[in-house]
DNA sequence: ATTTATTTGACAATAATTGTCAAATGTATA
DNA sequence: TATACATTTGACAATTATTGTCAAATAAAT
């Protein structure tokens, strides 16, 4: 699977745009699309909804790959990692049930 | 479920030990750990491991506890919250079974 | 060979997190 | 009731993490 700055670097390609092209359009320098796109920073949410309009990416599904980044990010160094996320889901999951 | 606050608090209470000797060992301010049983602040891990020693909790249990809170925090807002935690799920699960 | 695009890394700006402190509030009991 | 101790509150300070700029280096295309 593609992460969220290879999608984007692809896009971009595909489009035949340049790094200051975005970076004009997200009034940041093409320093951090650069790292962006090579995964060496992470996005803003901002800059991801930005980034899927410029592209015509869809939106929803390029959220829900950066924000799995951050998830994994957020235990990217734990042991406990997956269970971690499978509480998560549950309590989510509760949380919905109850609502009914 | 009870929260990881709540797990603190009920175990300290059962203790009978008072924010004072917590903060003591924990070497911050009683106003804290307040807090982070309340739910009003996040505790650091270097804290939660700190906790299940004093309050002699089990630590892997309190650290899922405390990780999969991490992680609701930051899809809290997300109406695709739901979505990327099983994309992170599926990315953490192909990784695994790449390295076999 | 130049020009243009991208990358790198040092470091500045900004934002989020974690903490202190003092005063207010709550609780128990002499 | 009063007084002693425990907890809570909120303003704000300190620290740490994130996000950005910039200039120089490298890579790619004419």
């Amino acid at each position: 699977m593609k992460t969220t700055g290879e999608t984007i670097r692809a896009k971009r390609e595909e489009k035949g745009l340049f790094l200051r092209h975005i970076s004009y359009k997200l009034k940041i320098d093409t320093a951090i699309i650069s790292k962006i796109e090579r995964g060496e920073r992470k996005a803003t949410r901002k800059q991801i909804i930005m980034l899927a309009k410029i592209l015509k990416l869809d939106k929803e599904s390029l959220l829900i790959q950066y924000l799995s980044e951050k998830i994994l990010y957020e235990i990217k160094d734990e042991e406990l990692g997956m269970q971690a996320l499978k509480v998560a889901e549950n309590i989510i999951k509760y949380k919905v049930t109850k609502n009914k």
